[in-house]
RNA sequence: GGGCGCUUAGCUCAGCUGGUUUAGAGCAUCUGCCUUACAAGCAGAGGGUCGGGGGUUCGAAUCCCUCAGCGCCCACCA
């Protein structure tokens, strides 16, 4: 096979990836091995692929490649989420370039449209994950909105509704005025907005709701002006001394003239403003609450868009911040604002559509969240769930220690509907269909007709579907204890943002438990956000993030992985930048070319040189080494690392040392023990390889032996390597060779002298790795090691461990950079001596600390002892 | 305002149940090489008083206190 000199991923990645879907690799049904699930955090249908999937799958297909290979019956469940709020305002948007007005449509002919849009861009995520490599059960596709999801989620909420989980009541919700309809309080995000505090002057009322005629006032200091017409009293703080006059009195609204009381409560922060706090029962939640207890009346002056409600008075029909402005002056025309401030507070924003949200009264279905968050919190902390980093588990037992019931009816219809039917005299019955509702109704009212039932209207919070992913996969609400469910489930890890810990993570903890009785997944890897190098998050807006697929054709998907993948430890954010896929593609490329250099050699029958048999020796105890530490390093998901261990075994000790010792003279063969050997060694580095670089590993495994149809690497299984002592004692006497071949090699370095040239190298003494000599003598490109009683006058001389090593040099010698280097290695060394002499005449270190560590020191005293004796010799000879 | 975490070479990070030759890796940098697998390469080199200060200890990057800077999460000070 002719192989060019550079790696062109194109044509091999789309052509392994075919074979492994006719293969049907991918697949997975419950057999008798142990099974390895992972459940793909659903993309949303209409979303593209961004940054933070290709780290998120990345890890993803690497854990379960991995998992393959070590014999494991490995699912990877792909599918995607329909994102009720971000889909609907999707569609929406497209409907009005179109001229089409949302609420001139039916509920059915929107969700007509909806379902058109996501019929034509959904699933374009999951096309573009097969780019990567991503090793999904593809036939296991699955949707939120799909049958048997959907039967999932309206089966749970009548259960939760039956067991008196769900409740339907008026409370203050966060309101989203663009979307127009209500959020949970994890879709709210907080922004920091450089805003004005106004300070508003209430005039003191007399009996006739006017002016008392004092001319007192008492001043408010508000962010939210607009509110005023909202406003139902002014409370002050009873302990507050500056403001015990207005006790008992009541004031007037600016501009509204509507008369107020003042109230006391003690929430009321003294220091703050003036101390004195306007009350809006109906568009603030600690105001409600205030409302609540004083029994004051709720004005909403606000439409559902936010504009200016009849209930105001005025302004009808403006928009909030439009209005904010114009009562700002027009407090001033009427001498009613005392002055304003710039002032730094925090908005509450919708996470979907970034607009302010206001706080709203509004009937809401919500679910009790105690019950359920109860055994979900001790999963956690008790470790039978492992989260990676830990650290996340103080996160989550705060959120779950503090957790509010969860208002999950959104006034959407992209989602699943509600099954709630309300009955024409009042009151509702909830059941899975409307004949069931009807049978239902009919035991409240014998008459009652299919057409009198009227199905709320709301839809379901998105997460409500999703948190029982790991479940309704499945199928295990519909049909539980089905084999699937009670193979596959738990599932194995889950791989996510720490972004989405409340959303989804922690609540498909609590619907595994309430629903399967067990965790939903036993190990929770938390990956970073993908930032720019500059530490910017990667945005639209900025620009900054490139476009996952012109990587893969510029790098390559197996360099683009490793690029990912080489700075990405669990839970730190990655700095990312093209130049890491080069790293990655690099890397590749030196795996095809080390492959070429192999497959190129002509095989002999002719006797091993010793030099390789020492190679192979050396190289097979270092592969089974780094092979454990690759194993240890997955357990602990710790798969930069795991990744960067294989790197620096192929790279550095399998190219640079391993090939070259065996590497036959130009255009002589190899022999045959040597060759086989050099090839169990490849194959078993791409094994490992594997899981991070798919593409590339598959190609070159096909090609090292001859395989049979329908093999693949995928299905190979990674040895479990042990290592013995006799192997770490070999491993580390080669690594003090390989110092010896280093130090020749700077000397040429220094010298300037060819590597074809050949030198001698010298030992005083004895020579402590006779047995690696050929292996030092070739790398070294030596004519020969000669063990000699006195060095030559003229040679350079380094030291490995306490043995100096001499190269005679002739004339080339430079005696006075001679004399330099040796004095600057004395000095470094007689340091080093005076500090463990330090530590060993300090009677309470000798007394103290443990024998091992103080034979330690005696030997690092008697090693530098010698050194500094031989250095010294050396020198003293050199300065003659 | 509360909580959590981080600060080690130019960059990104390991090391942190205290002691394996006065701190390691990858990348980047510098020097020399187009050597017949690979210049997307080869060989070699330089680079850090482990954020500052204090303490515990025979011994601290590692444990404790404190200060500074950065990040994240939570929270009804308008």
């Amino acid at each position: 096979m002719e192989l060019a000199t550079k790696y062109t991923p194109a044509e091999i990645e789309e052509r392994w990836y075919k074979y492994w879907i006719d293969q049907k690799l991918f697949a997975s049904k419950p057999d008798s091995r142990q099974p390895y699930t992972v459940v793909i955090p659903p993309p949303n249908v209409t979303g593209v692929l961004h940054m933070g999937h290709m780290l998120n799958n990345t890890i993803q297909d690497i854990l379960v490649r991995r998992a393959r290979m070590m014999g494991k019956n490995a699912c990877w469940v792909p599918g995607t989420d329909h994102a009720s709020i971000a889909t609907e305002a999707k569609v929406v948007n497209r409907l009005a370039q179109q001229g089409i007005k949302k609420t001139d449509l039916s509920r059915d002919a929107f969700l007509k449209h909806a379902w058109d849009w996501t019929n034509e861009h959904g699933g374009i995520i999951l096309k573009q994950l097969r780019k990567l490599g991503a090793s999904c059960d593809w036939d296991r596709t699955a949707f939120t909105m799909d049958e048997n999801r959907s039967e999932a989620v309206i089966k749970v909420f009548c259960d939760l509704y039956n067991k008196g989980l769900i409740y339907r009541g008026v409370r203050m919700v966060n309101w989203d005025p663009k979307a127009l309809t209500a959020l949970s309080d994890e879709e709210v995000i907080y922004k920091e907005e450089h805003s004005k505090l106004f300070y508003l002057k209430y005039m003191i009322a007399g009996e006739d709701g006017k002016p008392d005629g004092s001319g007192k006032y008492c001043i408010v200091a508000t962010t939210r002006p607009e509110t005023i017409m909202g406003d139902a009293a002014v409370c002050i703080n009873p302990q507050d001394e500056k403001n015990q006059w207005l006790k008992g009195k009541k004031v007037i609204v600016p501009l509204v003239n509507r008369v107020i009381p003042i109230i006391e409560d003690e929430y009321v922060e003294i220091g703050f403003g003036t101390g004195c706090l306007k009350v809006t029962p109906a568009h603030d939640v600690a105001d409600y609450m205030l409302g609540e207890k004083y029994n004051l009346p709720i004005i909403d002056i606000f439409n559902d868009d936010a504009t200016i409600s009849e209930a105001a008075g005025l302004y009808i029909g403006q928009d909030r911040f439009d209005v904010r402005k114009q009562i700002a002056i027009d407090l001033e025309a009427a001498g009613l604002m005392e002055k304003t401030e710039d002032y730094d507070n925090k908005v509450g924003c919708s996470e979907r559509t970034g607009v302010a949200i206001e706080p709203k009264l509004s009937m809401q279905w919500f679910l009790k969240m105690e019950h359920l968050a109860k055994p979900a919190l001790e999963a956690v902390m008790n470790d039978d769930i492992k989260f990676y980093p830990a650290k996340y588990k103080n996160t989550y037992r705060y959120w779950m220690e503090n957790i509010k019931d969860w208002c999950i009816s959104r006034q959407l219809w992209w989602g699943h509907r509600i099954p709630a039917y309300y009955l024409p005299q009042g009151g509702f019955v909830v059941a899975e269909t409307a004949e069931k509702a009807l049978e239902l109704a009919k035991q409240k009212d014998a008459n009652i007709k299919m057409e009198d039932l009227r199905q709320d209207s709301d839809c379901l919070d998105t997460w409500f579907s999703s948190w029982l992913w790991p479940i309704s996969l499945f199928d295990g609400i519909n049909n539980p204890g089905n084999e699937e469910i009670n193979y596959y489930y738990p599932t194995s890890d889950l791989v996510t943002g720490p972004d989405i810990i409340f959303f989804w993570v922690a609540r498909m903890i609590m619907a595994g438990y309430e629903y399967q009785g067990k965790m939903p997944f036993k190990n929770v890897y938390f990956t970073g956000i993908v930032r720019d190098k500059i530490g910017r998050k990667m945005s639209k807006s900025l620009g900054n993030s490139p476009d996952p697929l012109e990587l893969i054709d510029k790098y390559g998907a197996d360099g683009v992985r490793m690029g990912m993948m080489l700075s990405a430890p669990a839970g730190n954010d990655i700095l990312f930048d093209d130049s890491l896929c080069e790293q990655g593609r690099n890397f590749n490329n030196k795996i095809w070319n080390a492959f070429r250099l192999v497959k190129g050699w002509e095989v002999a029958d002719i006797a091993q040189p010793e030099a390789s048999q020492i190679a192979v020796k050396w190289f097979d105890a270092l592969l089974r080494k780094t092979s454990a530490e690759v194993a240890d390093l997955f357990s602990k998901y710790r798969l930069s690392e795991a990744l960067m261990a294989i790197y620096k075994l192929f790279w550095d000790e399998f190219s640079s040392w391993y090939l070259e010792l065996i590497k036959p003279a130009y255009q002589k063969p190899i022999d045959k023990a040597t060759f086989e050997a050099t090839l169990g060694f490849f194959d078993e580095l791409l094994k490992l390889l594997h899981p991070f670089m798919p593409f590339i590993t598959e190609e070159l495994w096909q090609h090292i032996y001859d395989r049979k149809d329908g093999e693949s690497i995928m299905m190979a299984r990674v040895t479990e390597a042990t290592v013995s002592a006799d192997d770490e004692k070999f491993i580390t006497a080669f690594d003090a060779a390989k110092d010896v071949v280093s130090g020749v090699r700077t000397i040429r370095n220094q010298k300037n002298i060819a590597q074809k040239e050949l030198l001698v190298l010298q030992i005083v003494g004895q020579n402590p790795l006779e047995n690696l000599s050929s292996c030092i003598i070739k790398m070294a490109n030596l004519s020969g090691i000669d063990i000699v009683s006195v060095k030559d006058d003229t040679a350079a001389t380094f030291m490995v461990g306490t043995t100096e090593y001499s190269v005679p040099l002739g004339n080339l010698v430079d005696v006075e950079a001679e004399i330099r280097k040796q004095e600057a290695d004395l000095k470094h060394l007689e340091g080093f001596l005076i500090g463990v002499q330090k530590k060993l005449s300090n009677e309470k270190f000798v007394a103290n600390a443990p024998a091992a560590v103080v034979e330690l020191e005696k030997k690092k005293q008697s090693d530098a002892e010698s050194k500094i004796a031989a250095l010294k010799e050396s020198l003293a000879k050199l300065k003659k």
